[in-house]
DNA sequence: CTAGATTTTTCGGCATGCCGAAAACTCCCC
DNA sequence: GGGGAGTTTTCGGCATGCCGAAAAATCTAG
């Protein structure tokens, strides 16, 4: 009767993370589509998620996290991120090869072993692409941010975090000197300098990409 | 319609265990006793994998691998072996903390991050409590073994495994001074001496949880 | 404001892997 | 060599989590 753990943890997870960087609405389509899934699958483990105290949902709305559902997904997150990092520091795993390993293992691994990778990487509070890793408390470090996109022209601001949803595009704006930590100016749609250096135009999807402080 | 492949894994790394250092059969009971399922759930499970090839099984007969089914198998044991091995020199547990984390990993780890903690303890052969680890290749370094309750009165040998199946009675046989590497010569039943020194009782079963030379 | 498009939900179904009860088969001992 | 004990298999069932088709609700445009 209980659902499996880790299908419970993907859906919370999923809803988590879509509302992290965007403000819209989880709706039961967005989430089949993040999750590879059918609507109707959606609906249905929605329902039971709800049951559970997990998910806020009356029929035909949107879709949100409750204190529960919430805790439980920085929890996963933070498994996510850490082993993540993990991979990244101690395996010489490049970024982008990452992502599948960490979906399994963040199921499977141990709070006991999780403490321990924990420790031994010095209790990171962010991985290597700017996400924030929660505390073990749920906490998350987060300044104002802005997507390039959205941004003024004429805004500078850190680079924040760069998405890693599209590894090609992460490796060309690495390649530019777009990474986490370097300071940006919108000069522009689809255009900026770095630190002052001469304006690069950028390639279309990147403005989506990248966030900055306000 | 093909089974899952932890399940799948789970069936015939206990078939294999199970010979490992004992010569009986392996029948649909022991193994569901190993599994701890139902009889009539092995029964049905054993047909699939004897479809797949992985297995040789005739009705009210006992099971045994295919080399298929034994490579399989040698593959999920240094899986398991491996991490556990991994887990107790670099995480610091003790050896009867490994085996439910091993037991989970072995299914989740992805051949890559298995190479990395291989490479990372040096390729080892041998697991803390004597165990074969099999080489990438499937090939296990064995030699000739008996059971310490069938050795013969003056038998002397090297201490080449301790069942990990009882912690308690693993501990026990630590602290006598019983393991791995140690020399014994057995002096009576239940009883021995190591290294030359005095005779030692031991308590009812250990003396089917130690195996040496021959 | 209403009709068509779109989204969400309901419903019947499927696969996996398990169980318990009952039937089929083996084995062993007298 | 016949029975009974014990083991193995068959069979109907259950839970999870998914799907597709069809029904219901909502949204959007004219």
């Amino acid at each position: 009767m209980p659902a499996s753990v880790s299908t419970v943890d993907d859906y919370l997870k999923t809803i988590y993370h879509h509302t992290e960087w965007q403000t819209d609405p989880v709706t039961p389509s967005v989430l089949a589509a993040e999750l590879g899934l059918a609507p109707s699958s959606v609906t249905e483990m929605v329902k039971k998620l709800a049951a559970q105290g997990l998910v806020a949902h009356r029929p035909y709305g949107p879709i949100s996290l409750t204190d529960a559902g919430t805790s439980r997904a920085t929890a996963v997150i933070r498994r996510h991120r850490l082993i993540e990092t993990w991979l990244v520091r101690e395996f010489g795993y490049a970024w982008d090869e990452v992502h599948d390993e960490a979906e399994v293992l963040e199921h499977t691994i141990s709070d006991r072993l999780l403490a321990g990778i924990d420790a031994r990487l010095g209790h990171p509070r962010f991985d290597p692409h700017g996400d924030a890793i929660p505390g073990p408390d749920g906490s998350v470090e987060r300044e104002p941010f802005v997507l390039l996109a959205e941004a003024t022209i004429g805004h500078t601001g850190r680079v924040l975090r760069v998405s890693d949803r599209d590894p090609a595009l992460l490796r060309s704006l690495e390649e530019i000197g777009i990474d986490v930590g370097h300071t940006l100016t919108a000069t522009g749609r689809d255009a900026v300098h770095i630190d002052g250096g001469p304006t690069i135009e950028l390639p279309p999807a990147a403005a989506r990409a990248v966030w900055l402080t306000a």
